[in-house]
DNA sequence: CTCAGCACTCTCTGCATCAGAGCGCCAATG
DNA sequence: CATTGGCGCTCTGATGCAGAGAGTGCTGAG
């Protein structure tokens, strides 16, 4: 008995595993009688009800109250997710309506949409924190709005449009802000903001005056641009979380829930840790230390531009969720935007 | 008696009037009692009590049941805010304060902070209509990504942006690409794509087949792109109606609303409506047909661009809300979003 | 090691009761 | 004749209680 205290023995397993496969498919606290009926094993309610009592002693099971069944705890879906699991990959068909829902006209629509589709065929919330930009450019325009408003296009290395409408001292006029353009595209295309204020630093002085302000305004607005849409996540779905009976009923919960949906910065940490390993990761309950995720899971998989891992995929449910679907999902749905993201 | 079917005399108009208000800061049906307490009128619970017989035989007031208070119906919210509501303007701070947080970068920043800034001040949901465009264009760019990848950039005569990736039958060349932009921006600037078709129609075949290609797949581009955009809603601070207790006590129909939002077409027709008359328009409870709106009010505003009215802004809240302080926050917003587009 | 049986505990449901709130009606009043 | 105090009625919400159901832990036998 003593050495079962560090290692589960095979039946204990199986019991384990059955018992978190019911309560995922029933919601219900899990006894003994209904453990021996489909755990397979043909044992007693009683036998069985030992080996519960261990599984409890170690911390993978816990009873709501005494008369109740048992439901895993945070350590038992762990040991469940990582060693009990079997996942079955998803089949052609379903892949290929997971493609066929990306919108792949532009960066934008194509995380947009990478999070809604995560939403629709889970049910659950879906997230996507939108891929890291290079602080590079690939092409720069000025257009002129009226007298003194300008109009600044960017585009940056990997083909993502940024706009943004600044402010001049002086009127500019249209060959003037083409000329601007033209240098900035030609000599310093490739470049990050931070390498062409250097590089310019010695060559401003040379320039007339007012080319050489429009110069600086267009820096500091890409800067500003590239560094303001650093990371951002987006969700969708978050009403299915509504309908999750084990979260709706705690409504004081909830509404922590959905406020860190809005407090975007809180969940791009958690959702950052795992752009940092590969594959799929699982975060369960409250192991991430954010109280308003107590009852749910996070799964989450990075998604990589030309082999490098720009940002991180996912779905947010309840802990009882059925992993063994979800996971090939979230898997998949990342390595289609990393393919649709390659392409460019 | 008789006669009392038809026109409120007024102090049944005051008593109303005090009734609603004080539903409105408790949230509980307010009985006979409390109403000769707050009315100022010095009449018995008694007297009052057949005012408010007549109050509930004419539809403006209602019981949940025998022995609780009086709450108001539908009509009787319309009739408190049509003729009884004495709105309080905004002072300058809190006019600074709604200013202040308009960020006027570009105008998908501009529309999503105003929503955002309704909610947070009302502490409801904000919603805003972003504004029709017109179908014109004032630049085009086209840029290459790669072999057969062109990123096509378009400037709408707002001075929108928007862009969307084209794949190609053949590759093109940089000089190409600009030529064709060149012939476009200079010959067609501010025509809508319609125009355009039509005017390209007769030359197309004289120009160069893979200069008309280009030209072709930049007009469907173009027509999609502008079409795609017509029109939507933004919605923001659904998590604040969580915390209502009217709307959060009903599972059920808290998870209709929230669907509602995300079906955004229909909610658009409902915020259309407002987009015909001038001035803050009210809607109350299911009074625009819309059951998951039941316990709702919107109060909403058009705004405009130089003169013309193109989209709306409104707050969703529950029919228990404090008209008078939301009405002025949705019309000072109308106005700030009306001048911050107006400017260019 | 397995298992049947038994006592125990806890929840959930229905039922009855009781106080509180508020109304409608009526008769008295100035 | 509008106003008012009073009385009986009704409905809700809280409280207490008993019984059924579910599941456990333990014990003693095979």
């Amino acid at each position: 008995m003593a050495n079962e205290t560090h290692a589960l023995n095979e039946r204990a397993q199986l019991l384990l595993k059955t018992l978190v496969e019911r309560y995922i498919a029933d919601g219900q606290p899990v006894g003994s009688r209904a453990l021996s009926k489909y755990s397979g094993l043909d044992l007693s309610p009683a036998s069985i009800r030992n080996v519960m009592a261990d599984l409890e002693d170690m911390g993978f099971i816990a009873s709501p109250h005494t008369s109740a069944g048992r439901v895993p705890t945070p350590r038992g879906y762990r040991f469940f997710v990582d060693t009990l699991l079997t996942v079955k990959p998803l089949d052609r068909v379903e892949i290929n309506q997971l493609e066929g829902q990306l919108q792949v006209e532009n960066t934008q629509k194509l995380v947009a949409s990478a999070s809604h589709v995560l939403s629709e065929i889970t049910r659950f919330a879906g997230v996507v924190v939108t891929p890291r930009r290079s602080a590079g450019f690939r092409h720069i325009e000025f257009l002129r709005l009226s007298e003194k408003r300008l109009l600044l296009i960017l585009v940056t290395a990997e083909g993502d449009v940024q706009n943004r409408i600044i402010q001049t001292e002086k009127a500019y006029t249209p060959s003037e802000l083409v000329e601007a353009s033209n240098m900035l595209n030609q000599n310093f295309a490739g470049c990050t903001f931070e390498e062409i204020r250097r590089r310019l630093q010695s060559e401003l002085k040379q320039l007339r005056e007012d080319m050489s302000q429009l110069m600086a305004a267009a820096l500091a607005a890409g800067d500003q641009a590239v560094s303001e849409s650093a990371e951002d996540v987006v969700i969708s779905g978050e009403v299915n979380l509504l309908g999750i009976n084990d979260l709706s009923s705690n409504m004081t919960k909830l509404r922590e829930l959905f406020n860190l949906f809005e407090h975007r910065t809180t969940l791009l940490q958690l959702l950052d840790v795992s752009s940092r390993a590969q594959g799929v990761q699982i975060f369960i309950g409250g192991e991430a230390g954010l109280t308003p995720l107590d009852e749910c899971s996070v799964v989450t998989a990075p998604y990589e531009v030309d082999g490098k891992i720009v940002g991180t995929v996912g779905v947010i449910g309840p802990t009882r969720m059925a992993y063994e679907r979800v996971i090939p999902i979230v898997d998949i749905t990342a390595k289609l935007l990393s393919s649709a993201l390659t392409q460019r």
